[in-house]
RNA sequence: GCGCCCGUAGCUCAGCUGGAUAGAGCGUCGGACUUCGAAUCCGCAGGUCGCAGGUUCGAAUCCUGCCGGGCGUACCA
């Protein structure tokens, strides 16, 4: 589609520059191409692009309905030799039909012979991105907000690669600080060498339950907070029984974290620990205070001062020497450039940070790195309940395994209502993949930036614009693909496509969903710039609606001749192959079944 | 106080690098299963795009102010 309408704006540039030229007098080096634009018309019958004249209404001295028609002339007469399509005007628009036999046959063999592949684009071709996403805590599980985080991280990672960069997955794991302490403390004190195993607990919950523990211990033993330092203390000058006991709490944590991980599909080329990173800042910040880049209190802390562009001074070294969390993404930021030089980092991480970020990207332009101006905070809003935001003090938080564990038991009671438990071969597994496409759907389905409601109840509904829809539109195809099997129709592909597919495609349906199809490598160069998987669940939700609108009112295997049944088969497996790529991009499972 | 973000149908959300009559799902109401799987499809109703100005041929979209909400403004992370 890209290259069709490449086409037809440079056929419309030139042609409205030689009218500039014969008709009006005019240089043509007047007419700015930047104003043509292509849209899309509001309804299908006025055409399949657009190109309003308002624009050039100024420099011709002519009313843009005029402009239009004695652009129209031209345009029909030059397209007609090109065999385009032909224009016509409604107003100041220019609107152009395209000439079908150009677009359906290339469109539908692209999608069969790329495959899987189909919709890469090459926007980002060479360029090296880092995406920082997930960052959990070694002191509980994970909650509904890592699963945003983990869902737009991954996501925005595959679309990236989609569009041609080079991507490398980083998670960083906050397994240090009096934060954890906390839990280690209220298993030395009531765990009585408790395991997972023995209390029969997935190993992050069991070291979560600690935590809540040590929360309920603190409102009634004053002196709970003074061991939690004292604690930390223990453990940063590396006492060994201490640090033991780290080790076991951490591994149970981050173990029970990476099946939660496995299950959500979520995966990492590389993972940083805070525990090893967190002293790599100091050394930087104390080369910038040589270099004078920043300065030293009274006290022995040491400062940037941003208040030139409008932030604040930052405490980047505490009076003890110690680092703080900023030093320590200073030093993190530095380390993975130097592993994997990069062209750019983005750091998927809740809007709370926005400040953060900015100081932490303009400390690290001031001690000069030339990389820090492509460094960008992916900020995406809180996830809230229909009764207001969770909150951990109100046992409120929404747990990820308890809530896919929901989603699939509702999945399961789908299924078995339905009485299909004797079609799908894994009961079990099955669910647990439209669970996993509802939860994900839902929640890249939302702009990243804005808050978001998640109401359990009625929001993961299997229903309607779900991500379990898209997988029913797939399983449909996938169906009555299985039936024209069966019956011994030779299925599609891209050695054996039937001709003449601009004929025997006709319908109106059929030339609209065709050109949802070929639109597809643009709607993912424009997730990839925008670093929006709410493009790709737009688009995919709009062409499996078109389908399904389609296939109930026009038979594929009924069709008026063999060859038309081949011809219906071949668009329903583009739509397919189209909406499976799509769904790849937004972590939605794919099914054959359901 | 200051800074950043958000405000679109009863609810949850698209649309925002300006373009034609503002869209979807849920919910309400009404239709379609002897016919490729009804997790579906078709239809009705539902809007001062928070308010007020401004820029423009044209504003939900850009600018300013105000109102409402969120987040931040730690030698926490």
């Amino acid at each position: 589609m890209q290259r069709i309408k490449g086409r037809w704006r440079d056929l419309v540039l030139e042609e409205l520059k030689e009218l500039a030229r014969e008709e009006y007098n005019l240089d043509p080096e007047q007419i700015d191409g930047a104003h043509l634009v292509i849209s899309t018309p509001p309804e299908e019958k006025l055409g399949d692009l657009a190109l309003p004249l308002f624009p050039y209404a100024k420099v011709l001295r002519n009313a843009p309905p005029k402009i239009a028609a004695q652009l129209c002339e031209r345009v029909n007469a030059a397209a007609a030799a090109q065999e385009l399509g032909t224009a016509e005007t409604a107003g100041g628009y220019l609107n152009l039909r395209l000439n079908r036999d150009q677009l359906i046959e290339p469109a539908l063999a692209e999608v069969f012979k790329a495959g899987e592949e189909y919709g890469r684009a090459d926007t980002l071709n060479g360029v090296r991105t880092v995406v920082e996403f997930s960052c959990p805590n070694t002191n509980k599980p994970l909650h509904l907000g890592h699963l945003r985080n983990d869902a737009l991280g991954e996501s925005v990672s595959r679309i990236l690669k989609f569009a041609g960069s080079e991507v490398r997955k980083v998670n960083l794991i906050n397994d240090r600080g009096v934060h954890i302490c906390k839990s280690m403390l209220a298993y030395r004190t009531f765990g009585e060498g408790a395991t997972p195993e023995s209390e029969g607990t997935k190993s992050d919950h069991f070291v979560g339950d600690y935590y809540v523990r040590y929360s309920q211990w603190e409102a009634e033993e004053p002196d709970a907070e003074r061991q939690a330092k004292e604690l930390l203390q223990r453990w940063e000058q590396g006492d060994p029984e201490t640090v033991d006991l780290w080790l076991q709490m951490n591994r149970w944590a981050i173990d029970g974290i990476e099946e939660t991980y496995k299950r959500t599909g979520v995966g990492f080329d590389a993972i940083y620990f805070e525990s090893e990173t967190y002293k790599a800042g100091r050394d930087e910040v104390l080369k910038g205070l040589e270099r004078g880049v920043f300065y030293q209190a009274e006290d022995g802390s040491v400062w940037v001062d941003l208040t030139d562009i409008d932030l604040d001074q930052k405490v980047l070294l505490r009076s003890d020497g110690t680092s703080l969390y900023l030093t320590q993404d200073i030093g993190t930021a530095i380390q993975r450039h130097h592993d994997w030089p990069f062209e750019r980092m983005i750091y998927v991480v809740a809007s709370e940070q926005n400040y953060h970020f900015k100081v932490l990207f303009s400390v690290l332009e001031r001690l000069g790195f030339n990389w820090a101006r492509n460094l960008y905070h992916l900020s995406y809003g809180m996830v809230n309940l229909p009764e207001g935001k969770m909150k951990s003090r109100e046992g409120t938080v929404v747990d990820a395994d308890l809530l896919l564990d929901k989603l699939n038991e509702m999945a399961v009671s789908e299924i078995t209502s339905k009485a299909r438990e004797d079609e799908i071969s894994d009961l079990h597994g099955t669910a647990e993949r439209i669970a996993l496409g509802a939860l994900h759907y839902f929640l890249l389905q939302t702009s990243p930036n804005k808050d978001m409601v998640f109401d359990p109840a009625a929001s993961l509904s299997f229903n309607g614009n779900t991500g379990p829809y898209l997988q029913y539109t797939c399983a449909r195809i996938s169906s009555i693909l299985r039936k024209a099997e069966a019956a011994g129709i030779e299925p599609p592909s891209a050695e054996s496509l039937p001709e003449d597919l601009a004929g025997l495609l006709a319908h109106a349906d059929e030339w609209q969903l065709v050109k949802q199809l070929a639109v597809f490598p643009e709607v993912v160069a424009q997730a990839a710039e925008g670093l929006n998987p709410t493009v790709v669940t737009t688009y995919v939700y709009e062409l499996a609606k078109a389908f399904s609108g389609y296939y109930h009112e026009v038979p594929v295997l009924r069709a008026e001749s063999p060859e038309q049944v081949r011809a219906r088969l071949a668009l329903a497996l583009a739509v397919r192959q189209v909406i499976a790529n799509a769904l790849r991009l937004i972590d939605v499972p794919f099914l054959e079944r359901m």
